[in-house]
DNA sequence: TCGGACCCCTTTTTT
DNA sequence: AGGGGTCCGA
């Protein structure tokens, strides 16, 4: 039905574990098969690299005689855009060798427009970064803005021939709007479009689309997502774009996919009775497609502290044998990562933590870059900055100024200039390690040439940093493993501006015996058997922040996300005192553990008694742990389990004159006298 | 130019 | 608690 339905507007609202990613590729396959379209006139857009990647595989491997579906235009919003873009730069005002600015990049143009500008502010650089994404995410062409910083970073942007990320989107929209000739170009072309992740959308790429198709009454448009798994909002995804679907593309048709083939009943039930407290969504149940078996209720247990947590999990994990490959910890945030870390790294447990640091995210992997971004485009001033100074050559702010007067840019400058001694001898190192026939080497020689005669491998070779080895193992790969697959260092500077990920990565997650550790967000799209799912308290999990910026649906929304990435099992623990921010804090157990509807859990507040009991006869703790929790001068009634004729079993959090607070599971925290709760 | 004291904040993160 | 940024003095 998604797939067979090809003309008009069509809006498939995908659950978790449904198979939306096969509906649209077999969609695609389905056009190209019926001879509805040529390859080259189906546009399919996703929202990660990954999710392409993985589409184009899929779409080789359909590839027959007839057709070849590599053709077919797909690709992330940006690199879509960038194509449009590279193919029309002089119109679009950009010119031919036009630079992506990454984060970096756009820290030090915003630093460099305030210092310009006289402004002081305690607005960091990184919080200028984030406004003015958000304000590009909105698909405002026109250029008149009265934020005067946010006008000279633009301005600014375009003296040194780059773009940011905005503007891959935000361009290309100007460039259609401006030029209807173009505009009716790739309408005709695109006769069929394809959007995944369509919850994940901002306000510039749904303008994209709209122009794309406002030359039809009934465009082609098909557009997979789930409102209930919109968790971007913060990044400026709009999930108005798929509740207003039927608004915007009059005629519409929607679709429910709602048959899961991932989880079984009970975590399904789960899963719908949490979700059904959000009032913004358009509605729709997941159904198990096994019947007969419902499987195992999520457990909920409630631990005295963190570390016992910690522990709990451990233990849960360990207790049959030593598979870990299809265990997963998701956890809100980051840094709820440490004690498990610890525990396991005590324990000899393998773990993968997922998405800490990327690949390209490290210091020396960006130096490097820099390097080649340099050689490439010796008008690059950012890049030039980035490294100058790396090894040391002995040129401070004053020379580079110096620079900056001589020249139309600092590689320029640095030609221009007169210098003595030193610096002379400096100057002529530096400029002889660009100068040589790259262009017709292999990408990967020429690389480490560069970073050879540039001195920048000899400055961690003889660095007593104790993580020099590891940048150096890291460039190595970044030179033949990476640069290598490539045919030209353009191909790889464009990719690598797009952040492409290793695909390595993926491969690791899947094939190693390790438990891995990720955050939700980054658990989005993917499933396993078991699944652990700590801090569920309040503060964390709603995230307080994110709760007062208006409602909780979106962390609820994100609860659902975690909850359906498993399979068989699912656990959910909270502890009653937990040490963040360096103080001890008593989180009530989150709202979403008493919105699950009680008959597809299962409360197991025996069991941690126990094991928080053999666990203290077992391990040492931490000595924070003991500083804050075990150390106290008399004997305490804290961490006890106590038991209420009503509430049942919970957790002593803190212990006054003949008053104790106590939390209870899903009931919440009480404060009960002494005399009427039995300590066990 | 560099190290160290001090102060700040603390959600999620892709392109 | 701990990481990151800033500012100041040598």
């Amino acid at each position: 039905m998604a797939v067979r339905h090809t003309d008009g507007p069509l809006l498939v609202l995908a659950g978790a574990g449904t198979g939306k990613t096969r509906v649209l590729t077999t969609r695609i396959g389905y056009i190209l098969s019926m001879h509805l379209a040529m390859p080259w006139q189906i546009l399919a857009l996703t929202f990660t690299n990954k999710a392409a990647n993985e589409m184009k595989n899929r779409l080789d491997a359909m590839s027959d005689g007839e057709f070849i579906a590599r053709d077919v235009w797909c690709g992330t919003f940006h690199s879509i855009c960038l194509r449009i873009l590279r193919s029309n730069y002089a119109t679009a005002g950009l010119r031919h060798d036009f630079l992506i600015y990454g984060e970096d990049d756009q820290k030090s143009v915003i630093k460099k427009v305030l210092a310009d500008m006289n402004i002081t502010t305690t607005k960091k650089p990184s919080e200028y970064v984030e406004d003015f994404s958000r304000i590009k995410d909105r698909g405002i062409t026109e250029n008149a803005s009265n934020d005067r910083i946010f006008n000279a970073y633009n301005a600014e942007l375009a003296r040194m021939g780059a773009i940011d990320f905005g503007d891959i989107i935000l361009h290309t929209l100007r460039l259609l709007k401006n030029n209807p000739a173009i505009l009716e170009r790739y309408q005709n072309q695109f006769r069929y479009i394809l959007v995944d992740e369509f919850q994940d959308t901002n306000a510039a790429q749904m303008q994209l689309l709209l122009l794309l198709t406002s030359h039809s009454d009934a465009p082609n448009i098909c557009c997979v997502g789930d409102d209930d798994q919109s968790i971007y909002s913060w990044r400026g995804a709009e999930i108005k774009n798929i509740l207003d679907f039927e608004k915007n593309f009059r005629n519409a048709k929607i679709i429910r996919l709602e048959t899961n083939y991932r989880s079984t009943a009970n975590i399904l039930g789960a899963a719908n009775s949490l979700i059904r407290h959000n009032a913004g969504r358009l509605g729709k149940d997941l159904k198990t497609a096994d019947e007969n078996y419902s499987g195992e209720r999520v457990y909920v247990f409630t631990l005295p502290t963190d570390l016992d947590e910690a522990k709990f999990i451990a233990d849960a994990i360990m207790r049959d044998g030593t598979t870990y490959s299809n265990k997963t910890i998701l956890i809100r945030s980051g840094n709820l990562s440490r004690l498990f870390e610890e525990e396991f790294a005590r324990r000899q447990i393998p773990y993968r933590l997922i998405g800490a640091t990327k690949f390209y995210d490290r210091m020396e992997v960006r130096d490097a870059i820099a390097y080649i971004r340099l050689m490439v485009h010796p008008f690059d001033d950012m890049s030039f900055m980035r490294i100058i100074g790396k090894p040391r050559r002995g040129f401070g702010p004053s020379a580079i100024e110096k620079f900056r007067m001589a020249g139309e840019n600092l590689m320029a400058g640095l030609r221009a200039t007169k210098l003595t001694g030193k610096q002379q001898q400096s100057a002529q190192d530096f400029l002889s390690c660009f100068d040589f026939d790259w262009e017709n080497m292999p990408p990967r020689d020429a690389v480490q040439k560069l970073l050879d005669s540039s001195g920048y491998i000899k400055m961690w070779q003889e660095s007593k940093d104790t993580d020099a080895h590891d940048r150096l193992e890291n460039i190595r790969e970044l030179i033949n493993s990476v640069v290598a697959k490539y045919d030209n260092l353009n191909d790889f500077l464009e990719q690598a501006s797009l952040m492409m990920t290793d695909d390595n990565d993926d491969i690791n997650v899947l094939n190693n015996n390790t438990v891995n550790i990720m955050t939700i967000h980054a658990a989005k799209g993917l499933e396993f058997d078991n699944v652990f799912l700590p801090a569920w308290e309040e503060n964390i999990f709603p995230n307080e922040k994110s709760v007062n910026e208006g409602s909780d649906e979106e962390e609820r929304r994100l609860a659902y996300v975690a909850l359906t990435r498993a399979r068989k099992f699912a656990v959910i623990t909270n502890a009653a005192v937990r040490v963040m921010y360096g103080t001890r804090q008593y989180n009530a157990p989150s709202r979403f553990i008493s919105e699950i509807d009680s008959q597809f859990l299962s409360f197991g507040n025996d069991t941690p008694r126990e094991t928080y009991r053999r666990q203290n006869e077992t391990y040492n703790r931490p000595s924070y742990v003991k500083k804050h929790i075990n150390h106290t001068p008399r004997e305490t009634l804290v961490g006890r389990m106590a038991k209420h004729s009503e509430y049942g079993t919970g957790v002593i959090i803190e212990s006054g004159t003949g008053i104790l607070t106590i939390a209870f599971g899903s009931r919440g925290i009480k404060k009960i006298a002494r005399d009427f709760v039995e300590i066990i």
